[in-house]
DNA sequence: GCACGCCATCTTCCATACAAGATGGTATGG
DNA sequence: CCATACCATCTTGTATGGAAGATGGCGTGC
């Protein structure tokens, strides 16, 4: 899960009701808790909660800024369900920005980006060791965290950022497809080459791979997700 | 100015308090009303719009995540100023983002790609009357008008959405240089070379040749920034 | 049987009241 | 004169009530 406090400034000092309610409405979401096509009241919703309107007014209006849920005037909230098209639109802006991310970062001097190109392969090694015990829960886990770290290292906290909304956007249907697709050893090896890149400084190259990396997954998933006759998600 | 309504459905069928307070703030702070670093309450601004605090509230929710103001708890709602580190954060975003806007139409048919280059170049046109003219703000809307045609019409509205975010953060620094920095010949130009190349459908080209002309504008801003002692903005 | 209009109900929108934290000035003690 | 503790004041966080709009069901007219 993609934390990025926005409003609080004090590092968990005290966290709102608002906080609260925003963190458990996203995760009901991302866990499928509140499924796409979900329509409720923010009644409803302080009462599962347990505090008044609100706090659960004012994370809903968060949450529809970052585009997970719509606030149909005067009939509900209703949590977005995605389509083909709404996820190939993702996977666009994922594609240039995590190539803008890989490039940076191989463009940083030596002793910026070698430690980083060391996390990275870090990382890649836990997704390795999950893929040889058949755990494709870590694997999906460390797959998440590398793309995380890669635009972490970036050095641009507005790109993190914009990855992690459309990150959080998709993570329902990535859940999805994790069982139905074949086993993904390319992504390790992929991975790899991106970090080679990023090492030896050749943005161009760190850029072309991260980007590569990324379009061959969604040509994987997207027909998938056709076939599955998933006309929203 | 940017317009992407998120929250009413109805296009301007009636707008709500919470949609005015939210537009009024976003046109006081683009248009240097309440300049950056201003700190002011609530109360205040919901004195000054004639309303009662909870729409301003929700307004500046809204426009917290969009990374326009920060709301310090009990202490105020201030407006967020650019620091250098900041515009190259925007920067590195737009170059990524026009980029791959630039690369989508050039990939898209003739039929949709061809009528797409005839409107960038009529406003390219009105960029180069303005500046024979002399007129630099209307050369500034019609440049400020390519680059949003462009994004738009890569049919990607995450991403169109996703460049206005960080456009209106940057606007007020884009307009106070605007008579700083020597005349922009270059910009038709270079307008005309992309828009060339997604006629003839070279995607990587005109992806090539829209971030180098960002990436031109940032070197020509930047040091500007600096020279201008402007830590903030 | 069907179409239309009315109305009860549910929902967000907005205003207001109160609670609790943050701030700055002042008074007090050294 | 300086440091510290207190307190009045200002600000957001949260709860709640009323207003207005949207919806769906029911009844009426044809």
């Amino acid at each position: 899960m993609v934390r990025m406090r926005s409003s609080a400034e004090s590092p968990a000092g005290k966290p709102t009701l608002v906080e609260e309610a925003y963190e458990a409405l996203k995760r009901a979401i991302r866990t499928n808790v509140f499924a796409p096509g979900y329509q409720g009241s923010e009644q409803e919703i302080a009462l599962q909660f347990g505090m008044s309107r609100t706090p659960v007014h004012e994370a809903v209006i968060r949450l529809q800024e970052e585009g997970l849920v719509r606030v149909l005037s005067r009939r509900g909230v209703v949590v977005c369900a995605l389509s083909p098209e709404d996820m190939r639109e993702i996977y666009e802006v994922v594609v240039a920005l995590e190539g803008a991310a890989a490039e940076l970062i191989a463009a940083q001097p030596a002793e910026a980006r070698v430690p980083a190109a060391e996390e990275l392969d870090a990382v890649n090694a836990r997704m390795e060791a999950a893929l040889a015990a058949e755990d494709l829960v870590a694997w999906a886990e460390a797959d998440e965290r590398f793309h995380q770290l890669l635009v972490e290292r970036s050095g641009n906290a507005r790109l993190l950022r914009m990855v992690g909304t459309v990150m959080d956007q998709s993570h329902r249907a990535r859940m999805l497809t994790l069982r139905l697709r074949p086993k993904p050893t390319l992504s390790v090896q992929e991975h790899r080459g991106i970090v080679a890149a990023i090492r030896e400084g050749q943005a161009a190259l760190a850029q072309e791979r991260a980007k590569a990396h990324r379009i061959r997954a969604r040509e994987q998933l997207l027909p998938l997700l056709r076939q599955l006759g998933m006309r929203h998600l």
